[in-house]
DNA sequence: ATAAACCCTGTACCTTACTTTAGAGTCAAT
DNA sequence: ATTGACTCTAAAGTAAGGTACAGGGTTTAT
């Protein structure tokens, strides 16, 4: 038997069950075949796609725009340009993510240097810079 | 006066004033001196305090996280080591982010360059490759 | 063959981060 | 002096992303 049921997914991708069902009413999980009880019968891909899920997420892509990804991802027969602007745009996001996330690696980084560590009083000589930017 | 009005405020960061109100309840800012008729009197640098609590957001942090990277911003008096510690928490947080965005990035950047540009059909010969990590 | 462990549907509830509404007082300008 | 723009409080509403029942069928292990 090549399928899953919903619980070896949920197991496996480290979710519970109820958040598959909620995906795959969300448009994230295709509908999977159904046993003769109807039980949900998974493609042992659906939990690569569930992580693929769970690792966009953490980085701070939206459910919405994790569809998008997804689609870009999985589905073939979008006309190609779009694709191609869509991912550029894409691109474009995560990148500045990535700049605002450096600045604020920097700023605490800077602020983690200036702390003696040890001493009770404010040991942070650049509190005062921090605090107007 | 050196005082701003919630209006004032809300215009200058780019906010709603009941926005103002909410993070004044949750503790994201200080509460403010009140006028005789209670109207609340901000110090200016409210403006700048909450355009960082908006830069934060915008990179994944959540009201919770912010409310903890401001008290190390701005309230000097914990003792220091701890201080110390929960700075590095952080750094790590963010670079744990930043690194997940590249690879993001670079997947992104995989199926932007694969992709031919034009036609209609799937020019994507590298979904099948995504499709399984 | 029967209990434990699993699955189903549908609905209700939760948290986060606001926004909206209602009802009332205040201030600035004409 | 009164209209319009602003402020206040308290409470309800909203959207996202789930989580938790309730009530009922199914599978499996002993």
């Amino acid at each position: 038997m090549t399928t899953l049921k919903s619980g070896d997914v949920a197991k496996k991708a480290g979710v519970h069950s109820e958040t598959l069902r909620y995906y795959e009413r969300e448009g994230l999980l295709p509908t999977p075949e159904r046993s003769e009880a109807a039980y949900r019968l998974y493609p042992p891909e659906t939990v690569d796609r569930v992580l693929f899920i769970k690792r966009a997420q953490d980085i701070g892509f939206t459910l919405k725009e994790i569809r998008q990804l997804l689609h870009l991802k999985f589905d073939v027969g979008e006309p190609c340009a779009e694709i191609k602007h869509m991912t550029a745009d894409k691109i474009a996001v995560v990148d500045e993510k990535i700049q605002l996330l450096q600045v604020m690696k920097t700023m605490l980084i800077e602020l983690h240097d200036a702390c003696p560590g040890e001493g009770p009083a404010g040991c942070c000589p650049i509190l005062h810079h921090l605090n107007d930017d």
